[in-house]
DNA sequence: CCATTCGCATAACAGTTGTTACGGCAATGT
DNA sequence: ACATTGCCGTAACAACTGTTATGCGAATGG
């Protein structure tokens, strides 16, 4: 299922793994789409309820919540697969787009509390936050898609790796440089 | 075509959109799916010859190639908007996946090269380039992704100054922070 | 203990898919 | 001018899709 892709998704596939048949998915989901929308619903909720790393605060919470989006164990590995296999579909469809637009905003924001919070606490130099939010849930979910692919070249030590290199630059780093001014 | 998913790229609709019909494509294409690699094949080569950004070397180069992959203009976004689409397809088909693996691969050699460029111009502190250059193809793939699910939050000036934000970190950032070392 | 309702398997349905076979039409070579 | 070749449209094919209709068996309620 997580490895036959999203358009190997077929409604007898899914009843064969339950062990059931099309009648009992027809009988609960109206459509499809309804079913699949309800999967993904529930395996956002599942992934959002998993225990999460807590490891501190500031900085370290920031750490926390990128390592709870990477495919560091073969289930984190699933739910991400199917995460972006879900992303045709949904690119597909404006309704479900603006969905995950929202999705993503929301995580962005997840990140922001906790760049405040490392900001506050001396830990990322001073910035605007919401960049680096963003920038942070850019190089989690791009490091998501390169380990997907190559899974040999991007095991759990070097995915964290290269996390904490992220954020020792950041660390010391961004000096808010304005962009040229063009009249000066 | 860019808009209906990669799940609508049916032989009949490749076939109205050019003006003929599936015995035109099955003349020319063993299979389906040897007609979307060799489309995504001219996708790639298409995208690669496209007229790049070369404004500078060094850190500038590295700034030239991130820009080149996002979806500033409407065609990059089709571009990437196509590219995101087969990532569910080829996460179906191990051969596929290795090939996007290295695809991915090389994308980071030639950040590499850059990074190496930046750094020995001084443009960049020193430290692992190959992590630099996984770290800036990780964040422009993550930041590709949002921008196509949120357009109107990601502008092309936004994401540029996302991307010069980040660039800053990094040159002002990375002091080579060794990861903890367990004896010592 | 019987009537009723509900859950779900069975089966049929229309539509679409990739693929194959066939035939005509135009270009080509002699 | 004629035969031949290859290009490609037409149409058929079997397989499979989501969805709908039907019916049986068990649980439920009086």
């Amino acid at each position: 299922m997580a490895t036959r892709g999203f358009a190997g998704l077929t409604l007898r596939a899914v009843a064969a793994e339950l062990g059931a048949t099309t009648g009992l998915l027809t009988h609960y989901f109206p459509t499809k789409q309804a079913l699949v929308a309800y999967a993904l619903d529930l395996l956002e909720e599942r992934t959002l309820s998993r225990p999460r790393r807590q490891s501190g605060g500031g900085l370290a919470a920031l750490r926390d919540a990128i390592l709870d989006i990477l495919p560091l164990t073969s289930e984190a590995r699933d739910s991400n697969r199917i995460w972006v296999s879900s992303w045709d579909n949904a690119l597909a469809d404006p309704a479900l787009s603006a969905d995950y637009a929202r999705k993503y905003a929301e995580g962005r924001d997840r990140m922001l509390q906790r760049v405040i919070a490392a900001q506050e606490a001396g830990e990322l130099p001073p910035g605007e936050p919401t960049d680096l939010a963003a920038g942070a849930q850019a190089f989690a979910l791009g490091l998501v898609v390169q380990a997907l692919f190559d899974p040999a070249a991007f095991p759990p030590g070097r995915q964290t790796e290269l996390l904490d290199n992220y954020l020792a630059g950041l660390a010391a780093g961004p000096c808010p440089i304005s962009s040229p001014d063009p009249h000066a």
